[in-house]
DNA sequence: CCCTTTATTCGATTAACATCGAACTAATAG
DNA sequence: CTATTAGTTCGATGTTAATCGAATAAAGGG
């Protein structure tokens, strides 16, 4: 018995966004409409770099996000795919 | 700036879904299309009544529940309409 | 009136999370 | 080679969250 664990992974999904400047960081990123590195964001939300690496990294683990690599930089941009099978729609909120 | 309110409220409905034991109460009552009470669940998820509580409370403070009570007992239901608003579709992957 | 049932609140505990700065790694530019 | 830039990892800290049992309150039944 116990918790299922499509269940699980909602819950995941729902956790990693339950966070404020998640959420912001989204927003930019979609509106943007261009990839984000680490260092923009957190000079633009006023976080330490390494706070948003971990948002970031969260983020990606969630799924939520792709990240492309140049060199040491290291390009954020969202994952539609995974929004619209879970949150239709939720993007056009932000 | 800081963070919008925005961003904060759909943080906080986020963050009270990121919980497994919320997504299961909310399949069971979409599943059973009936009321349930703090007991019933918590006979079902092996949890105790504070527990449900707590989380019937959560659910309701963020709107996602409508609390209907009859003497002592409280029979809790989904708010489609907050869901249809802010997630459409969700309730149906469940 | 007691006893049971239903739910909430309280205090405590444990776990998870967000955050920072400092140390580290990797890549690039002089 | 050294200095700089980008990001990660680590250790620490304070906060919040989930959970329980016990105590409490409120309603109903015998």
């Amino acid at each position: 018995m116990g918790i299922e664990q499509k269940d699980k992974t909602m819950a995941n999904i729902f956790k990693v966004l339950g966070e404020p400047h998640r959420i912001e960081i989204l927003r930019i990123l979609y509106h943007a409409r261009r990839e984000l590195t680490c260092s923009e964001v957190s000079a633009q939300l006023n976080l330490s770099k390494s706070t948003v690496s971990y948002h970031f990294r969260a983020m990606r683990l969630a799924g939520l996000t792709h990240t492309r690599q140049v060199a040491q930089t290291k390009y954020l941009s969202i994952n539609e795919t995974v929004f619209e099978r879970f949150l239709p729609g939720f993007l056009t909120t932000l």
